[in-house]
DNA sequence: GCCAACGTTGGC
DNA sequence: GCCAACGTTGGC
C-alpha cells in the first residue's frame, strides 16, 4: 500500500523547479528538525510513496507539483556539520537524532493549487494543512485528497 | 512586517 | 513535572 504525504518547502530554499532540474536524480530532504515530521519519515515513509510538493512562505502558497519517496530513511548529514544551518550538536553519529529520505521529481502542475483554493474546496476540508494553527512540515494525506489535488492541479478551469 | 499558534528549553 | 520565556513557522 502506497502512502500519500504533503511536504512543505520554502521555494527560496528549495523549490519544485530545483527538484525538476535534477533530471530524475533524487535529493535528500534535509533540515527537518521536528520530531513528528521526523517520525513520519522514519516510521512510515516507504519507497514509492507519493508526495504533494507545497510551497510555503511565498505568494501564493500552495501545492505546485508531485514528488515521490526515493530511499529508505537514513541519518541527516547536515546535523553533523557545524557549518550547516541545520547543525545539531546533540545529534551524534552513533545515535543520529535526525533522519531523512531522498525524494525524486515526478511532475510540476500546469498551475498551482493555492491554499486559498484548497480552503474553498469542500471535500478537502479534513486536510491537516487546512486545520487552524497547523505548522507541521510533513503531513499524511488521504488518497482521496491526493487525487483531488492532482485533479485541480491539472485542470485548466479554476 | 505583524502576529497567532506552536514547539522547545531550562529553571525550579 | 510545571510553565514562563523564547524561538520558529508561515499566512496575511
Amino acid at each position: 500500500m502506497k502512502n500519500y504525504w504533503l511536504m512543505k518547502s520554502e521555494p527560496d530554499a528549495f523549490s519544485i523547479e530545483d527538484l525538476e532540474r535534477l533530471n530524475g536524480k533524487s535529493e535528500p530532504w534535509d533540515g527537518i528538525r521536528n520530531y513528528q515530521a521526523r517520525n513520519f519519515m522514519r516510521d512510515e515513509f516507504k519507497i514509492g510513496d507519493q508526495i504533494l510538493f507545497y510551497h510555503s512562505n511565498c505568494s501564493p502558497p500552495g501545492v505546485v507539483g508531485l514528488a515521490e519517496v526515493a530511499s529508505d530513511p537514513y541519518p541527516d548529514e547536515t546535523a553533523f556539520d557545524p557549518k550547516s544551518k541545520y547543525f545539531d550538536p546533540k545529534s551524534k553519529r552513533d545515535s543520529p537524532r535526525w533522519i531523512l529520505v531522498d525524494v525524486r521529481f515526478v511532475a510540476k502542475f500546469p498551475r498551482t493549487v493555492t491554499l486559498a483554493e484548497m480552503r474553498e474546496t469542500e471535500s478537502l476540508g479534513e486536510m491537516r494543512i487546512l486545520q487552524k494553527g497547523n505548522r507541521l512540515s510533513i503531513t499524511p494525506v488521504s488518497e482521496r485528497d491526493y487525487e483531488k489535488i492532482v485533479e485541480l492541479g491539472n485542470s485548466s478551469t479554476s
